[in-house]
RNA sequence: GUGGGAUUAGCUCAGUUGGUUAGAGCAUUGGUUUGUGGUGCCGAGGGUCACGGGUUCGAGCCCCGCAUCCCACCCCA
């Protein structure tokens, strides 16, 4: 037999139920804040993620199904949605249009990874994009927009928020870092050792907790800022604060991929093991340039679907559409007649044995059927059909050419 | 990539110190009180015990390997 590659799954029947649910809330919530669908390739360059996601990333480092093909083209599955979605818009020249422009998309995204629940080798995240707005009300909206989508579907979570600074502030800071760090060298672990190196921010989420108690006394990111961003993680507060959304400050939050400036924030469950973001993002506001574009703010985010579809809490499902089932053979033909003018609108199943009316009730509740129509003999001499509603327990017998 | 646990019917799981034909519940399916369901009763089908080796007279059970899932690390959504 063969099976499915290692943390590849399929999605069908009760998981695709979820999985679409969650699709069409997120986007009819995506939608209410003014924004679009955009689809981007599964298969990009490989030196766009090199570039945005950052070499020093795990990511890019180790977690890529990187490989060259038929024409020698270095490209990769994408890892993230982001990078593709900002190369898009350089690409289409909005950039040099000019104005706001707001994107969201879902899709698959790989990364070779060891499996674990909630971490798949092949794994899907709906996420948004917003492209030429500074004013940090935006980053406040992508916050209430997760907070809103995850409303809707039932899901409890916590928030954790920072920033990290901005081209004025954080290279000093790094450096200040870099200092202490190395001062206690000697206590911290080997991963803290090589961060320091490639990426000296990451150091404060150490999970080790040896490092954590040298860490204790090290600089926060939050007491070094300039009076600009400052300025912003204060309105952002009280943005949040204004529309009765809960936060913790987190001054150790860093997020995993280079590209992110000032608003950082991660949404997290406590319900789904320790795989516990659920959403995560913040601003960017560097990318677009470092790929060639125009300067441009952005802010965005992005959901893990199979973390969410663990949590969410189903709305109750309705009866809905025919049953239609014959006790006698010669009735099945018109049974078939009757569904396909059924199905011009409804959902209508037919049983094609007969068999007795209690049987047949019993299979018209076992698929949800709202109303279970038997045609047996009496029917069958007169043109009825026997009409029972499920629900309201009600019955009827009518006139085939009227039903 | 590192360490640990698990794997027996479609699903959830029993299976004694290694000993005849591997069990249950649910699900599926057939019958039934001769036209009233979601909640009766009786029956049936369904397993190379993940896979590959080894030890043994004999392995679901012990040993080795391997795959997958789960947990922790790591990473992140």
């Amino acid at each position: 037999m063969i099976s499915s590659l290692r943390g590849m799954n399929d999605i069908l029947s009760e998981d695709y139920e979820r999985f679409t649910y969650f699709i069409s809330t997120a986007t009819m919530v995506a939608q209410r804040y003014g924004f679009h669908f955009i689809q981007t390739p599964l298969l990009e360059e490989t030196a766009l993620f090199k570039r945005s996601v950052g070499e020093s990333s795990d990511i890019v480092g180790k977690e890529m199904y990187q490989f060259i093909d038929k024409g020698e083209n270095d490209v990769c599955l994408r890892p993230e949605g982001t990078a593709g979605v900002v190369r898009a818009f350089i690409q289409k020249k909005l950039d040099r249009a000019g104005g706001i422009h707001r994107f969201f998309y879902h899709g698959a995204m790989f990364r070779y990874e060891r499996p674990q629940k909630g971490r798949l080798r092949q794994f899907h995240q709906f996420g948004v994009e917003s492209f030429g707005v500074d004013s940090v009300y935006e980053d406040a909206a992508m916050i209430m927009m997760v907070s809103d989508i995850l409303k809707e579907l039932g899901i409890g979570y916590r928030l954790q928020i920072n920033s990290l600074g901005d081209n004025s502030c954080m290279p000093s800071y790094r450096e200040k870092l870099v200092k202490f760090v190395q001062e206690c060298k000697d206590g911290i672990c080997e991963d803290c050792i090589r961060r320091v190196e490639t990426n000296p921010i990451r150091v404060l989420d150490c999970k080790n907790g040896a490092c954590q108690e040298l860490y204790v006394g090290a600089p926060k990111l939050i007491h070094n800022l300039c009076s600009g961003c400052n300025d912003d993680f204060a309105t952002l507060k009280k943005i949040l604060e204004n529309n009765a959304i809960l936060y913790e400050v987190n001054t150790n939050l860093v997020r995993g991929l280079d590209y992110y400036s000032k608003t950082a924030f991660e949404f997290v469950s406590d319900n789904i093991g320790s795989q516990s973001a659920i959403a995560g993002g913040g601003r960017y506001d560097r990318l677009v340039e470092f790929l060639d574009g125009r300067p441009t703010p952005a802010v965005g985010f992005a959901m893990g679907i199979e973390r969410l579809m663990e949590l969410i809490v189903m709305p109750e499902i309705k009866r809905d559409g025919y049953y239609i089932g014959a006790m006698d053979d010669k009735a099945v033909d018109i049974a078939v007649k009757i569904a396909q003018k059924k199905r011009k609108t409804d959902k209508a199943v037919v049983d094609y044995k007969a068999k007795n009316l209690k049987n047949h009730l019993k299979a018209a509740d076992k698929i949800n059927a709202k109303f279970c129509c038997v045609i047996g003999e009496d029917e069958l001499n007169n043109g009825t059909i026997w009409v029972k509603d499920l629900e309201g327990k009600t019955e009827a017998i009518l006139k085939i050419e009227e039903f």
